[in-house]
Order: structure tokens, then sequence, then C-alpha cells
DNA sequence: ACCTCATCACTTACGGTGTAAGTATGTCAA
DNA sequence: TTGACATACTTACACCGTAAGTGATGAGGT
């Protein structure tokens, strides 16, 4: 009869990976531990068993959380439009939880999670024209460009990025001084990184270079 | 008076990284530890801390000795292919140390070993009328494509590079019957992954961007 | 109401990790 | 010879992933 009434409050895979979302965002991917992760379900580590295959298999789950966040954008009448703004979902989805993002970059992006993505990504570099084998180079290139700058952002502290004047005084100063003409001439903008212009600028470039060999 | 003659074999930094390496080379990044890496160099583990810091410090080092070894190439008259064969430097010293590579790509490309290939790389997007700021705009949008596409490259086994015709197979039938119609439509190219192509087809793309917008 | 059985959290244990702290052994300069 | 210094070793601690075994709880059939 009361099939719906579950007084026994029962983990679940998805409880445990969503635990491990957050713990790896709260405190690094390094601090995800089987018995932290456990005693933040309010559990003992062995129990976790019950629910994942292995520690990579919660990895793995929470790589597939952070992927099936991707909100995708409805297409327009302009592919160039059509790809930025899909990047800018997966940058986004990726950057909403910023230190989660080396666990999803580093794993293989195969899950079935990816899935959709992958089919919006090749419907629009179809729609602009191109054949089916191109359409996969082109996705794997934005893609591979994505997954460069999302690692270089989340991989350098706040320093390098935004305003840290002290900083960014110092490193130009060396960079000067470093005997080295194109790098001292450049100093000023090797010191900081704006990870946000960076990523724009290179898609820019990858978009001019489809562009250009549009068919 | 004799003092060049060093009877008591000492260990030095050098050793401990190069020793690192090539553990890590052979076992993968997983498998380094100290105590593993000093049984390499016939010591016990506390003694390597006599001559790094600490593990991490022992990472940046091996890091370090993979990016001090890019070969950088005589400039050309042609600025576009000195883009090209200055990456393939980077990427050949990556995989020259397959298993090292996300080691080197995960951490930060800000050790002093990599700052005469930056160098280069400013000079050549220099050479073809580029302005400072966007010469180093330039220099990381390929960079981006370099890290995305060499940690997909290591990252994946040789299965989805190489000659695993089985393998293959099953994943395009899988994906032929995904119900997603662009990714049936290409799922022949999508089983597949010839690293070096992508590479060669994202470097392109960026490449003719460049050229566009050229002053 | 009772028994059975599967589920799932618990306990214990093992071999591994990084490294703090203290000790011993050698090579040099005075 | 003596002291100082460098460097290797030993011990110890808290933590890790997980194999193996144990016990409580709740559901379903009789």
């Amino acid at each position: 009869m009361s099939q719906d009434v579950r007084p026994r409050e029962t983990l679940t895979r998805e409880k445990v990976l969503c635990a491990g979302l957050e713990l790896v965002e709260r405190s690094g991917v390094e601090a995800l531990s089987m018995r932290k992760l456990a005693a933040e379900v309010g559990v003992e580590a062995m129990s976790l068993y019950n629910h994942v295959a292995n520690k990579d298999a919660v990895l793995d789950g929470i790589t597939d959380l952070v992927l099936a966040r991707v909100d995708i954008p409805a297409a327009t009448s302009d592919w160039q439009q059509d790809i930025r703004n899909l990047a800018d979902a997966f940058r986004a989805a990726a950057l909403a939880y910023p230190r989660t993002t080396p666990l999803v970059l580093t794993r293989q992006l195969q899950s079935k999670s990816a899935l959709p993505v992958t089919e919006a990504a090749l419907a629009t570099v179809r729609r602009a024209g191109f054949a089916p084998e191109d359409s996969v180079h082109a996705m794997r290139a934005v893609l591979a460009l994505l997954v460069g700058t999302l690692l270089r952002e989340v991989g350098s502290g706040p320093t390098f990025s935004g305003t840290d004047q002290v900083g960014s005084r110092k490193r130009e100063a060396v960079l000067a001084s470093s005997g080295l003409d194109r790098i001292a001439e450049s100093s000023r903008f090797l010191a900081v990184c704006d990870h946000q212009r960076e990523y724009e600028f290179g898609l820019e470039l990858i978009i001019g270079g489809l562009a250009a060999r549009r068919p």
C-alpha cells in the first residue's frame, strides 16, 4: 500500500555524486577522498561502494554531472554566431564549477552526457555548409581551443587573471629585463591574461579560418 | 688537492629529476611516489628532501625538463610556415614523453625553460606584421590549441588513435544508432581520431584566421 | 504473525602515501 | 684532533583506496 513512503533514508548513486561535486567545488579535486565523501553524506567510507564501483567511477560521475548541465542554445540563422553561442555555453558550464573543471577536461569527454552537445555542434557546422567529415574536424578544433583556454584559466589562480596590479607589475618587470627582445617588448601584455578575451580571440581566429574555407 | 675526485657518489637535484622523468615515462604519473623515486636512485624516501622541497617540486622539475627539450626551429621567410614549425616542435617535445605530457600540460607553463619558446613564438608573429599585443593573443591561441589536442591525444589510449579496426567499428555502430541525426551521419568520422590530422586541421584554421586579419 | 532473504551500512585490516622530526655517518677546514 | 656541516637513514603519524567479513533492517511469501 504505502510503497511511495520511504521511511528509511537510503543512499543513492545520485546523492553520492552530487555530494562529490559539492565537495570538489568547495575544497578542490585533491581533497576528494572516499572517507571525506562518505562523511559528507553521513556514512562510512565503505558504504559508498554499494553505489559506485570505485573512486574513479565517482570522478567519472562528477564529470558527467557537469557535462549534463551544458545549456544548448537555440540555432539562429547565423552559423558563426551559433558556433559562438555553443562554445560559450560549454565554457559557461565548465566555469560554473571552476574547481571541478580540471577533472572534466582531463577525462575523455566520451560520456553519454556529451552526446547532445556533440549533436548540436555538428548540426551547426553542417548548417554552415561543411561536409560531415570536416564538421567533425571543425568541432574538434573548437573543443581543443576550449579545453586549452579553460585549463589555463582554472589552472592559474585569480592572480594571472584579474586585477592583481602589484603582481602583474612585478611579472612585467621580470619579463622586461629577461634579455629577450620580443618578450621585453610585449611584457605588458604577457604579464596579464584576460581569459575571456583570449578565448574570444582564439575562437574568432578559428571561425575566420572556417569562413575562409567554407564550400 | 683531489677536489675534482668525488669518491662519495652523491645525489643531486638533477639526478632525482631525471630519474623521476624516467619513472613517470615508464609507469605513468600516478606511479610516481617519493618512495619509488628514492628506490630508483638507490636511497630512502626522506633523503630526496635534501634536494627537492616536496613532491610538487619534483613534478615541477620534471615539467621543466621536458619544456627545456623543445628544439626551436630556425626562422624562414614564410611566417605561416614558421608558426607550423614552432608548433610542431612543441608538439614533438611533448610527444617525446607521452606519459609525462599530462603533467606538462596541466601545470602552468611559466617556468624559465618556456621563455625561449615564448620569445621565438612572439618573434614569428611579430615578423608577420602583428602588433605586440595581438602577437601575445595569437601565441596564446596556438598554445591553447596545442594543449587541447595534446591532452586529447595522450588521454585517449592507442584505441582511439590508431588502427583498432574492431573497436572503431563498434563505436561507429553505437553512434550510428544513437538516434541523433548529425552524429549518425558523421559516425564514421567520430569513431576514430587521427590526432596528427586534427592538430594540423586546427592549426590551419588558426593560421587562416590570422592571415585574414593581418594588418 | 512468522520466517526468509536480499539489501546495505558497518567494522576491521592491509599495504600504500607524503612528510615532520630526530639520529647517525661521512667529508671537510681549522 | 676537533668541530661543523652536509647528507643519508630511521621512526612515526595521519591519511589514502579498498578487500573481506559482519550485522541490522525492511519487504514479500506463507
